[in-house]
DNA sequence: CTACGGATTTTCT
DNA sequence: GAAAATCCGTAGT
């Protein structure tokens, strides 16, 4: 399977966005391969986005690897507990990034499931086996995704992005989740998400029209 | 299955 | 000092 190149990344978040659901996310930990199928994401557009941490061109140390290249992980602490891993998109200087939600884990299961929840796979109950990667901390938890990956290089060895199996899928798109904050910016269906997919984090019900 | 509140600490004002 | 691109347990329907 191909890894996703450069030129990829470098266009616009939206575009990116949608074109990241299907494909694979791996993260080598310990020789040992982690993967995840995309199945929810959601693009922030940078200096115009209310939702952004980027909005209005603010620049700190901690959004500083957005005003980079594309093809970089961002990767920052949420609520003090959790992690959220984004792709960084545009060419440089243009700050904007693509929010991975959800992940549906195709190898590795048995790592993943102690990272998370320390035990076998086997012993997951229902409801934790669908926990294991359903929502941005939750994948970046299985993933043993952390601090030290902020800045990583996506088109290097250790965390990167696979073209995928090419099944067909229908792609839903809804507002983004949690960015009450962002005025006119909250109601833009910017989430997209694979239809149907159990390891879509939220709006498998209603929200969907 | 939905709703709510608490946890916990980095980041920015 | 307040907010934050979240998760989990518990309680109720």
């Amino acid at each position: 399977m191909e890894k996703v190149n450069r030129e990829f990344y470098n266009r616009n978040s939206l575009l990116v966005a949608k074109e990241l659901l299907g494909k694979y996310l791996v993260h080598v930990v310990g020789g040992e391969e982690l993967i995840c199928k995309l199945v929810e994401v959601e693009a922030y557009m940078g200096p115009e986005d209310k939702a952004a941490h980027s909005y209005g061109g603010r620049r700190t140390e901690r959004v500083e690897v957005m005003y980079g290249p594309a093809g970089y992980a961002y990767v920052y602490i949420i609520y003090g507990m959790y992690y959220c891993l984004n792709v960084v998109v545009e060419r440089e200087g243009l700050p904007q990034a693509v929010l991975i939600r959800g992940a549906e884990p195709i190898k590795g299961l048995e790592e993943m499931s102690k990272l998370r929840f320390k035990k076998e796979y086997k012993e997951l109950k229902k409801r934790e086996v669908i926990n294991l990667t359903s929502g941005p901390g939750k994948l970046c938890s299985a993933l043993n995704i952390d601090k030290t990956c902020n800045g990583a290089d996506l088109c290097g060895e250790n965390l990167y992005i696979l073209e995928g199996e090419k099944e067909p899928f229908e792609i839903g798109a809804s507002a983004r989740v949690n960015i009450d904050y962002a005025e006119e910016y909250r109601e833009k269906p910017w989430r997209f998400f694979i239809k149907d997919n159990p390891f879509v984090s939220k709006g498998l019900n209603k929200k969907i029209k």
